[in-house]
This record gives C-alpha cells, structure tokens and sequence, in this order.
DNA sequence: TTGACAAGTGAACACTCGTACACTATATTT
DNA sequence: AAATATAGTGTACGAGTGTTCACTTGTCAA
C-alpha cells in the first residue's frame, strides 16, 4: 500500500488542518478551491478520496463539511518538532460553579502560555484545575492542570472532561451497549454509569498535563 | 444584561457542544433537532439565536455547520500574545549520551516554551525527557517531560535528575547519615544506595511535570 | 509513441441546510 | 383577563454543497 501523498494532496492536507483549527469547523469542497485558485470543485473531491483512502482523514458522504482528520503527517516523522515554537495563552479554570458554564467569567483562574506544538487544533484549548484524587493511577493528581480540547474527537479510553449533574469530573471515558461510562482511575472509587436522568455532556478531551512543585 | 440561558437553551448547547468533541464539525439544525426529537428546525433556530445573542457561540449566516461555540476573548487568537504571560523557551534533552554533559548538542532534541510564572530563579532549566516507568506512583510516566532546575535548592524526598555512572535517572532524593539513596516510586524497583565508588553527581530539582496525549 | 497518472475545467443534478412565516400550546407575569 | 415569553409544528424557498460526467493538459516512465 502506498500511502505517501503527492504534494497536491499534502497542501490540501495542511489546508484543512489549518482551516479547522482557525474556525472550528471543516471547509467545504468550494473553500477549498477558491483557496487554490480552482475553479472546479471535482478536483477537490478528487483529492479528498485519495486522502481518504490513504487513511488520512474520514468523509461522512452527502453531508456538509463533514471532514474529520485523522492523522497529522508531520507528526512522529522527526523525533525533534519541538523546533519552533508557536505559544498560545490559553484561559485557566479553577473551581467550576455549579451550572455555570465552564468558561464564564466566574470560573477563570488567569491564562497560562503553553507550546502549541504539542496539541493540534488548539484553538478552544483551557487547562482545568484538577481537584480530587480519581485519577492517580493515570498519572494526573490533585491540583495537576489538564489541558483540555473541546474539539478533539473523543475516543474509547480516552481521558476526558465531563459534566454529570453539575459536577466537572475527569475521568476515562467509555462507551458500551449505548450506555457511556466513566472509569476513574483510583481504586478507591467505581465508575460512574450515566443515566438518562443524569444531566450529562461531554466537554472535552484531556491532551495533556502539566504539574509543578513549588 | 440578562445571559443567563433557559433549561432548554443549555442542553441545547450542552448537546453542540458534545456534538464538536464527539464528531469534530458542528451539527445542523435538523441534527440538533432530531435528537431532541424535534420536528422543525425553526424552535432550534430560536434557540440558536439566542445564544448566539446571549454570547455563548457564533453562527456564520448562511453557511452549513457553521456553529463555533464561544471562547474567551483571551483565548489563543493571536500567535504572540506574550502579554502578560512570560515565557521562556527552554532546552529539550532526549536520550543522555553516555559520558556526555547533559546539555551537550548531541542530546539537544530542540526547544519547547513555557510559562515563567511556575518556576521560579529559572534561568538555568531545561527539559527532560522521561524513560522507563520507575516513578510511575509519583505521576511521572515514560515519555513525560519533566522541567529541571539546577539551581534550586534540593530538600528531603525533592524529586531530583540526578547521574549515577554515566546514567541519567529521575527518583526521590534522600539523604540519610550521610548517605545518599535515590528512591524510585515504583514497587518493581529498588533504592539506589549512593556509594562513593559511584560516579555520582545531582542535576537539577524537578520543577515540573508535562505530558501530553496524541 | 503509447500508456498511465496526477490535476483541473465547466456544467448539470439532487440532496443538504439555513431561513422565513403563520399557527398552536403552555406557562408566567401584569 | 390580557399580555408576554418560551417552545414547538408544518411547510416552503433558495442558497449551499457534495456528487458525477465528459473532456483537457501536463508529466513521466516503458
């Protein structure tokens, strides 16, 4: 299998990725073009199931803007992309008030600056203070700052942000029969079923983690 | 002002916003609608206005899946907003050289920028490079950075970077009758008991932990 | 030269999707 | 009782958007 992308295929790539991470959302066919100077949509398309095929994002057919990327090609090729460095400031969220809005005024601790090499699509990113020792055995321990993407597409295991009934927990997200379970990562405490009656939602993905001795 | 949301308006943005994390592109109205068993769009479209009113997210008029929820004017926007965070881009050290000073280009893997306000007297950090899992019950897993300061003070079961024969190794510091044990946090391993035989000489406090998740 | 492949054009088509309007229903407030 | 705000239905329209087809151009290797 050949997997390599011609260089065509490469700049839309990069494209994309770009494009998702300035707006939030993918372009469609026709953004695409007009940022090359095409006139036709099909030679775009063209490009996509290439880069379908090849692995490098998903298409969901006949919907709009429903790309979704799958991998970064840059990334793991050289050992060293720590090269240059792009700092965003990203907004710090200590203690969540009860049903208020993660990011509302009332929440924020201050900004913090992290390399932005590390977390791609990182343009919703916040850290999350940690309170509560759930998730020791994941390496993440009370007072740690997760930063978390709400962008990223949540997978099985991953460690994620999650309001239940008010509560911001952190916890391993996963997903059985339908039902959506979260598995903390202490012996101490057993996982949480989410019901209908509980007031859920998902908020983001943890992509990192920073802690600090003073 | 009045921004507070009505219950419906929240799960609908609870639900978008699940919705981004969970497919990576924004819903459509007839999405959001059909999953709250809904049969028009336009109550959505109320909804969504709303909020977008109340200043919970934007909507790009006439485009399709163009909800971006709202983020925090300080949040990441611009590249160098170096404003009031300072930031220090520190060295990357990867594998240590056998024999070599651990600054040496040969173990340089490029530079990542952090965010001064967490360390302080950090004129002399750098960045190391975790491997092997012998302080995984101190949080400190394979693959993590971790910051190093060489000039501060190390106290009684600090976590030190610290050479013992030509190796370069992360543990808990402990000075007893005079004698030096490095302690890792990991049952499968033993204390290191510093003799004078060793080539031993301590590097640097551990500052800071920084993982990340790809 | 021939053939294969990447890349693009222009037009046509059907489905997707945001927008709009009139109407209904149920609380809460005045 | 009347007014107001929230919430939803059903239908319709037009612009947005993905898909498809026939055809053209340029490059590269056999």
């Amino acid at each position: 299998m050949k997997n390599k992308l011609t260089d065509r295929q490469k700049e839309i790539l990069d494209f994309i990725q770009k494009f998702i991470s300035e707006n939030g959302f993918p372009p469609t066919l026709r953004e695409i073009a007009s940022n090359f100077g095409m006139a036709s949509t099909f030679g775009v398309k063209r490009h996509l199931d290439a880069l379908k095929k090849k692995g490098y994002l998903k298409i969901e057919s006949f919907a709009s803007r429903a790309i979704t990327l799958n991998k970064i090609p840059s990334a793991g090729e050289s050992d060293n992309n720590f090269i240059n460095n792009k700092v965003i400031s990203i907004p710090v969220v200590g203690r969540v008030a009860a049903g208020s809005p993660i990011l509302s005024e009332e929440n924020l601790q201050g900004t913090i600056a992290i390399d932005s090499n590390f977390f791609r699509n990182n343009k919703d990113c916040f850290a999350l203070k940690v309170t509560g020792d759930s998730m020791i055995n994941a390496g993440i321990f009370d007072g740690d700052l997760v930063i978390v993407n709400p962008n990223e597409k949540v997978s099985q295991h991953d460690i994620v942000v999650a309001r239940v009934d008010d509560e911001i927990t952190v916890k391993n997200y996963e997903k059985k029969n339908n039902k959506v379970f979260l598995i903390p990562q202490n012996d101490k405490y057993e996982p949480i079923t989410v019901t209908e009656r509980n007031n859920f939602s998902l908020i983001g993905k943890v992509v990192g983690v920073l802690r600090w001795f003073n």
